[in-house]
DNA sequence: CACTTGACCGTAG
DNA sequence: TCTACGGCCAAGT
């Protein structure tokens, strides 16, 4: 794994502001990563450190075994869940999307 | 080297 | 809105 890669992805994910989210797919774009199950798998290994449960999937929904947590840890931050997923329309992290449809070259 | 696995995603039906 | 499928890419067996 590219250790470089590794690093620009828990910068993006570190930098997902309280009480917004962002999808695996957003952070893959943004970490400029070939793919967004590179971001999970990255997350799977040292995302302990991080605010994982600030990554959820395209359609607003977590990954089943950790559902419960970070639905819960989200809520703390004020980010509400109806039936289990997150309305992206008013969660998500707009400035992501802002840059991704850009193309800043700027290396974070 | 071939095959499976996984914190994924977009398109059809 | 929800499920099924195919495509995706690195890591592990």
């Amino acid at each position: 794994m590219d250790e470089e890669l590794h690093e620009m992805i828990r910068a993006v994910v570190r930098k997902i502001p309280r009480g917004r989210v962002a999808t695996y797919g957003d952070v893959a774009d943004i970490a400029r990563a070939p793919s967004p199950r590179l971001v999970g798998a990255v997350l799977n290994q040292d995302g302990h450190d991080l605010p994982w449960h600030r990554v959820l999937r395209a359609n607003g929904t977590c990954a089943p075994h950790i559902a419960d947590q970070q639905l819960q840890l989200l809520r703390e931050e004020g980010v509400v869940a109806d039936g289990g997923k997150v309305d992206l329309r008013t969660y998500r992290w707009e400035d992501a999307v802002k840059e991704k449809a850009e193309e800043p070259p700027a290396l974070w």
